[in-house]
DNA sequence: GCGTGATTACTCGGATACAAGATGTCCGAGTTTGAGCGG
DNA sequence: CCGCTCAAACTCGGACATCTTGTATCCGAGTAATCACGC
């Protein structure tokens, strides 16, 4: 079980369209620049994120991404779920009665950790990387 | 992102043997029945447990499984580890500088996650499984 | 100048290709128990 | 009764086969700004 390469690029997008002017167009082309992606790739995931209305979409010359005006910091959670799907990470395809146990303590212990990614803020990132220590992009 | 089925194997495995006399042998076969899964492909996840020394192999006649003596209640976070690895579930691949806050929210998050499964011994849910209602194995 | 059309620079979506990992299966090898058999 | 052999019941390991998913590319379509050109 791993996290994808997505949810990493999608990630890195969002803290570096949260770090930049909230009006200002960023095109595929600069985004997967930084990270050393194709663009053609990068645009299918960040569809996704339009879709989840966390950023925004403008086409043609000149067009380009930007945060979503409505939901302007979004939580690691969001974005996470936008890519990988709000699916549980564990399911006990047993077919024992409804109230499995072990699937239980599972979503027990997803949860913690959906708590503590839904309660971190880009922003939070992104003022840390102005104050803090050298953090390229 | 998501569990493997060999992991809802193995942890609903360690149910049954803990719910099981210590030093009773429990074949591969009886074991696979209960998940309705092939035997053999059970055998390659026990293996694994009994290389993380969860369990106990016995082979010829009359062979079988058991928990190992050392470590009688394992905790979920082990059994986990022992099928999926140890690797963090994030990595960031990008070549800026170490010290990616993507990432370390990331781990942080993880770490939320692993103290809860860390904490959680198979023997509670066995004892959950005497006192409490119906669930089956 | 001023519309009008062509070109350019973008996003969007579907189809496809490729690689890796999860999920199983098959088979042969080693190991222990126990039964059968001969002395 | 004792010891030997042999078959049965197991685990173990490697080598496959298959399926799904993640990763990525290609191409055509749509869209908006800008440029060129003719009037």
């Amino acid at each position: 079980m791993k996290y994808s390469k997505a949810t990493n690029y999608a990630l890195h997008t969002m803290l570096h369209l949260v770090s930049t002017a909230p009006e200002q167009l960023v095109s595929v082309h600069q985004l997967a620049e930084l990270q050393k992606v194709s663009p053609t790739y990068l645009s299918k995931i960040l569809t996704k994120l339009v879709k989840a209305g966390m950023i925004e979409s403008t086409s043609g010359a000149n067009g380009g991404y930007r945060l979503s005006r409505k939901n302007p910091d979004p939580s690691f959670l969001e974005i996470i779920h936008a890519i990988e799907g709000q699916a549980s990470l564990f399911e006990c395809s047993q077919n024992h009665n409804e109230g499995c146990l072990i699937q239980q303590v599972m979503v027990q212990a997803e949860e913690e950790m959906e708590s503590f990614l839904n309660n971190k803020k880009m922003s939070e990132l992104a003022s840390e990387m102005k104050s803090g220590s050298a953090h390229s992009q």
